[in-house]
DNA sequence: TTGAAAGCGCTAACAA
DNA sequence: TTGTTAGCGCTTTCAA
């Protein structure tokens, strides 16, 4: 069995009191008793019990993320950078899978296992604005990504709009007039498809090119597969053009292979451009052009918040909205228009 | 204010007992006490403090997973089966990551953040079988991987020898002679570098087919970037080969992408293998033709183990040893004979 | 079928 | 500088 701060005081023949003390770094301790009580932790293989201090606290030392799936690199990566960041501060992080079900986020919310932590950053993917109420929940939170605006949480998220239309602007001024787009969502206006769209939308009412929905693919879950199979249909209709820009860097990689397929050369025929900038988006053949949207410091930023939100859980300010930087991240799918010339 | 058992108690006219006994399911309780009782814990919205349930059960509900780098593929994926087999047995995740260092593996395995859960599955990379000692450790423990054998603890893990001897007999029977490898480790024995090279090695001496060092090509780490640069060394170097064996997906992909731009057509003139059955290797372009470790499996069955020791504590048998079947995935960057026939 | 009370291991207010 | 003690919220024996 597990020694206990009984064990070791008995052990020192000391107090509880003293021992806590020790453990605990309190300044006011006599040398002598301080060698003396370490001497019996070491002796009895002492560590405190985390439960006991939790449950005399309120605090526990670990944080939960709840992300869509793991399996989808762009949560995988995020998960890392997490996980990195907390463990900088001391926490631990429990995390979570939704498979990006409404309920299934909505059951996490109220979900007692939170319980084993101190707070939650949260990534929904079912959930809408309409479920925004949902988010106003006794625990410190802390909400990414593009499905929820204006709740009673803390947000940390990207310019999607402005780094969509960025990438657009982007391939037009490489010369590209006919640029078909993949992963959009039908009647999304809000959700990273939805606002992705609309920056493309605007790059391209900017340069005074028409808006084509016939070189529009839809989309559900944006995996490699979805992403090839809306190529293959817009190949199937007969459809041209002379970029696509795929709303997430999945997509871009398996509409790329189906064009590398049907014989299109990229970037020749077809520039190709991402959005996420996941590590897989080096080494594909050709490397994939795509939009950075700063997802380091997106969980850097995450963490710290619900950091301070834990250790300041009445300073009841406005919630915090807080927007990464991005960049576009040039490479061989998509030459810049420096390159192109 | 979170409410807890005592205010519900006083809420529902009864003792705290009763409410706990409602709480637990226990059956003998008369359907009106029940009722008041659950009306009670609906008003205040009660749920049970996971903390102190723990400190009083000794058991948290929680088991840790450490592996290298979430942002490995392999380990992204193993992570998702493991927190997915784990939410069915009601348990939940802490995921650690260690880097594959060797002091960051051993200092976790003492580490008092583990108190927080009921066991740990652990997936070392640094460590050795020279630390095969460090794995006795005071809690239930589930060890993955090919970095220790004959441990102290329990052990899941997946055919390595066997099946880089399949793989290499495959491309063999394709009709390849000249097989590259990418992804060794100098002077490795065990390890999932030495044991697929021993399995490559064995498929070679039962075709009769000399090994050759010039093809054999050596990495540190598993990455994409490590498998591109030792495909270029291998063909600087001037090396001879019409197939290449990549120890996992990623230095395969890397590997192939290096081939495809210095010309090389796969598999017509180089055919590539792989190891792992990651998701990208669907996707690729070619996709890859790999092992699949049977992972799932392994996520399992390592839940499953570990939730056997915890309940069983006490039962101190043989430490398991438990090998996932494995089996080739055919893609097209190797057809099997029959195609190529 | 329900209640009273002890105690899991720890922290911290108060006392000495 | 160190000791005593009262809980944190829960489960669980024992009694009623």
């Amino acid at each position: 069995m597990a020694s206990t701060l009984h064990d070791v005081a008995r052990l020192a023949g000391v107090s509880i009191k003293t021992v806590s003390n020790v453990i605990n770094d309190y300044p006011h301790i006599r040398p002598a008793t301080r060698a003396k009580v370490e001497q019996a932790i070491g002796e009895l293989g002492y560590t405190p019990n985390l439960t006991a201090r939790s449950l005399r606290s309120g605090r526990t030392g670990a944080i939960a993320l709840a992300v869509p799936e793991l399996s989808l690199s762009y949560f995988a990566e995020l998960a890392a950078a997490v996980i990195e960041a907390a463990e900088e501060a001391g926490l631990v992080v429990l995390v979570e899978q939704t498979g990006g079900d409404r309920d299934r986020e909505l059951d996490l919310l109220r979900s007692p296992r939170l319980k084993l932590t101190d707070g939650l950053i949260f990534s929904p993917l079912g959930m809408g604005q309409e479920d925004v109420d949902r988010l106003d929940v006794p625990y410190p939170l802390v909400v990414l990504g593009e499905r929820i605006f204006d709740g009673p949480a803390d947000h940390v998220t990207m310019r999607n709009v402005d780094a969509a239309r960025a990438a657009t602007e982007y391939l037009i001024a490489s010369g590209r007039r006919r640029i078909a787009l993949v992963g959009a969502h039908e009647g999304e206006v809000i959700g990273s498809a939805g606002l992705r769209l609309r920056g493309y939308r605007e790059a391209l009412d900017a340069a005074g090119i028409p808006f084509d929905p016939s070189i529009i693919g839809h989309t559900t879950l944006w995996h490699r597969a979805n992403g090839a199979r809306s190529m293959r249909e817009l190949l199937d209709a007969g459809a041209e053009f002379d970029a696509v820009f795929g709303l997430n860097d999945t997509l871009a990689l398996g509409a790329m292979r189906v064009l590398q397929e049907a014989g299109r050369r990229v970037p020749e025929d077809v520039a190709v451009m991402g959005f996420d900038d996941l590590d897989e988006a080096r080494y594909s053949i050709p490397s994939l052009t795509t939009v950075d949207p700063g997802q380091p410091w997106i969980a850097r930023t995450a963490v710290r918040t619900l950091i301070e939100r834990i250790e300041h859980p009445d300073d009841s300010g406005e919630p915090r909205r807080l927007l990464a930087d991005f960049r576009i991240a040039e490479r061989e799918s998509a030459p810049s228009a420096a390159a192109a010339s």
